[in-house]
DNA sequence: CTAAGGACCTGTCGGC
DNA sequence: TGCCGACAGGTCCTTA
């Protein structure tokens, strides 16, 4: 499933193929994604040309001479570019046809993304309140600690909450507090500044060397160009529960927290 | 306001 | 092999 790598990876993956191409249909095979996919997408998609594929958090801003669609890939949604005569399979959802030959599909087997249409998208009720981008400057120590007084849920959860800082999923919230040898079930208001100065460089690493990799592959995701990620075989922690930490070769932890899996190593991560 | 749990949905994997 | 439960990359909503 993509976490913010995954999405960046498709943006990039898709964009040069459908930027200043005309859309000249709109296919939707299934509206009940996380939400019915509204009229006002294939109402206000056709005729319209592309001007740019952006993201916020883990949103695809599909930006058009009309306004904007805002896709978002769930757990196992996927988006690539095919030919307009390729058939469709059961997950394949939408499908938005351009005058080149080329069509954007939108594959999601469990049906947990979501599209959306907006004249202003980041004013959309679903964006409007979501934290910073963690990439950017404005994204540091100070901004986490002070966002942090007084809260009691643990870092991990803390740092996966979308209105807290974007894009921090449950694979990249366990690497970025092992390299940064937190433990997950800290309280986030027990955290010195200090070790959040340490977090917050550990989370834009770990983002961005998966980005750098094309993103993880688990299962099933493929960025854009059909290639699978290669971050996988940097993960320290995700996914490595009783194999030997790297650097003191305890068996590594495997927790449950607000029910999603957590991975650390309880001699480094304190 | 915070924290915790349920909800949405399908596919895959491990164990028996 | 076949069946069955556990689990999977997200995040909104309800409840207390």
């Amino acid at each position: 499933m993509p976490e913010l790598p995954e999405v960046e990876t498709s943006r990039r993956g898709i964009e040069p193929h459908i930027v200043d191409t005309r859309v000249t249909r709109v296919i939707i095979r299934n509206r009940r994604l996380r939400w019915p996919v509204p009229k006002t997408v294939d109402r206000n998609l056709p005729g319209s040309s592309i001007s740019s594929v952006t993201r916020r958090a883990k949103y695809l801003l599909i930006n058009t001479s009309n306004g904007t669609a805002i896709l978002h890939l769930g757990m196992s949604g996927s988006v690539f570019v095919v030919n307009h005569d390729t058939p469709a399979g059961v997950h394949d959802h939408v499908d938005i046809d351009f005058d080149s030959g080329k069509t954007l599909r939108f594959r999601d087997p469990r049906r947990f993304g979501s599209l959306h249409w907006s004249k202003t998208p980041l004013q959309h009720k679903l964006l409007i309140s979501l934290g910073p981008e963690p990439l950017d400057d404005e994204f540091d120590a100070r901004y986490l600690w002070e966002q942090a007084r007084g809260r009691r849920v643990s870092i991990k959860q803390f740092i996966m909450d979308a209105h807290i800082v974007v894009g921090v999923g449950n694979i990249y919230a366990s690497e970025a507090l092992y390299r940064a040898g937190i433990n997950p079930r800290r309280a986030a208001g027990r955290v010195a500044l200090q070790r959040y100065d340490t977090l917050v460089t550990a989370i834009k690493e770990v983002l961005s060397s998966a980005i750098k990799a094309g993103g993880t592959t688990l299962r099933d995701f493929y960025g854009g160009d059909g290639e699978a990620g290669y971050f996988q075989q940097k993960l320290e922690a995700y996914g490595r529960e009783g194999e030997p930490c790297r650097q003191c070769d305890t068996p590594i932890s495997a927790i449950v927290q607000g029910q999603r899996s957590t991975f650390y190593c309880r001699k480094c991560q304190t």
